[in-house]
DNA sequence: TGTTAGCACTCACACCTAATGAGTGCTAAA
DNA sequence: TTTAGCACTCATTAGGTGTGAGTGCTAACA
């Protein structure tokens, strides 16, 4: 629908303004890339492309900058994609793909790793416990009222929690309980540990294990909450469009709010491979400014969390493109094969 | 060594620097807190300070706003103890005082609340697993090559980590060397876990267990790492001396270094009780505009971390101190009691 | 019909100037 | 020792002007 030069114009100039954070002018990019016409013709589809919504004037006698619907159209059909050099890539992968690395680590690794690429703000969000499924539950006694709750999540995660108990029990009464509660739970996944589920649980247990059991399952429930890794806050402090520091506070402000980072990178989570959320696209309105890459990242076939970056609507989308992806799928490489 | 009169100026001018973020004038000082004396005399009494190296001049028709050297002085000998009100110690106490908190919880809670009382940034070290004792180390079968390694320290850190193994072992044998591991360890600390220990350990085991107990140790050397919790980064940018972004970027990006932060909270661990480092007192250049409070904490008698607040030299030092000894005794309080 | 040169027009921005006023240090009198 | 008075400094603000990048429109051209 857009004619070829327009959408020669329109990625000149989103590439220049996203390089030089100005508006851009008809004559810079006559000038640039030498497209054989006039200014005055690259103004008259400056024009064109401004009424379609594409492109937007800050005031009169300034350039062109791009909307938010231009830079939708940008990445949707017109950037070239981004490859990094041979050198970054296996930096990365050097640096993730060490079969000893927990996956909290890998995680944060592949947080550090991302904001580096991008010099913009890297979010990793920890597999959901809710999919998860229970592998393994077992209760050590360290000290007859003090137990130790270890929980084994499939696919690869580890939680614990050290449980104070009112009254004593036995190593031998612990064992027992162990044993049950692994019984019971072995195979079901987080979220089918309802309340229905709770309830058969503990009746199935006399007086002995009742309350411990209601101990413990209520520690479980607690260690439900997703966990977010997140740097490279003060990369975008660097960038022009933050130089207005309330601004910059407000996206810092939300950035350390987990519940508000779930929900835009969850929602992301639904549809798979690259996502990316422009400007008012996204539904929280201090972020507005920013754009969202995220991609979800596997154990085997399973989705098990999101990954992303975060700055500008000015970004290089190519790259941000590129290195989520890139993240993305090494550490995908690396959890699968942790995984078996 | 000062006069009366003198110190009375000096935390007038402090006070209201604090509190306005504007260099004072003996007008304001004379008129606001009335000394019954004229801003003349004020005067007089504000170049002496200057000369003794305690008030500055940004220009010569300015008025003075205090230098490191003034501030360090208020915090030794000048400025009023902070009482925070009922509802905000019982809000700390409240959140903080749950026996059913894991450590690592109660550790963000404090950082998140060491961040409200304080609206700046908030530091929290997690216990240095140097010091802390072995208490309880198990490997549990998972897999026939997958074996899950749980560490329990005293006081009251809980850690794991699964280790794939190359060849198989049967759960027997896991748990034979389990408990002997256990034997070794037990009572031992984290720093004792030298290259000489680890050597004759190893070589105690048969040819069964050596590659096992090599994995196993290695994994537990790299849990060494101390964790650091801080919120409240965007708190600074809201402070007027970060207007200048340039600046804040420097000091986000510090606190984004984990080697950094932990440089200057463990010298400052040396000392007990609160302690405030001032401006140019702090080794770290970027940080020379920024003043940082911290205090340790207990479980028993015996410091298990530090925790603390940064913001700008010109903040409110009494409220500062008062909110991390709030915290500082409060965490030493759960702390103390989880561990009985 | 599409392209281009020319031109008038707009407007942010940089620069200069003067006025303002908060604050000082010094001096001399109380 | 204190204070009133005064000359002086200098950051900040407001007003005014010029500059230049960039536009839209019109008319001529291919």
């Amino acid at each position: 629908m857009l004619d070829e030069r327009k959408r020669l114009v329109l990625r000149a100039i989103i590439d220049s303004y996203i390089e030089t954070a100005e508006p851009v002018g008809s004559r810079t990019i006559a000038r640039k890339h030498d497209l054989g016409v006039s200014p005055a013709t690259i103004r008259n589809e400056m024009a064109d492309l401004e009424e379609i919504g594409y492109l937007e004037q800050p005031h009169v006698s300034a350039g062109r900058i791009p909307s938010d619907k231009g830079y939708r159209f940008y990445v949707d059909a017109l950037m070239e994609p981004h490859a990094f050099p041979k050198s970054e890539v296996e930096r990365v992968e050097k640096q993730l793909l060490d079969p000893q690395l927990t996956p909290e680590r890998a995680l944060q690794a592949a947080a550090r790793l991302l904001a580096l690429l991008t010099d913009s703000v890297s979010l990793v969000v920890a597999p959901s416990t809710d999919q998860l499924v229970f592998k393994h539950v077992q209760l050590v006694c360290l000290e007859p009222n003090s137990i130790l709750v270890t929980l084994v999540l499939h696919p690869m995660i580890v939680k614990n929690r050290l449980i104070r108990t009112d009254r004593e029990y036995t190593p031998e009464e612990i064992g027992e309980i162990s044993e049950a509660l692994n019984q019971k739970l072995r195979g079901i996944t987080y979220r089918q540990l309802g309340l229905t589920v709770l309830r058969e649980i503990i009746s199935d247990f006399g007086d002995i294990g009742h309350t411990l059991v209601d101990l413990v399952l209520q520690s479980l429930a607690e260690e439900r909450e997703e966990q977010i890794y997140s740097t490279g806050a003060s990369n975008i402090l660097t960038q022009p469009e933050f130089r207005d520091v309330q601004r910059a506070a407000a996206v810092l402000a939300a950035l350390e709010q987990k519940d508000i980072l779930l929900s835009i990178l969850s929602s992301a989570a639904k549809s798979s491979g690259v996502q990316v959320i422009i400007g008012q696209e996204n539904a929280y309105a201090p972020m507005q400014t920013c754009s969202i890459v995220t991609c979800t990242y596997y154990v085997g076939n399973d989705v098990v969390g999101t990954l992303g970056v975060l700055g500008p609507t000015r970004m290089d989308y190519s790259k941000m493109v590129a290195a989520v992806d890139l993240v993305a799928q090494t550490v995908s490489l690396l959890l699968t094969k942790q995984h078996r």
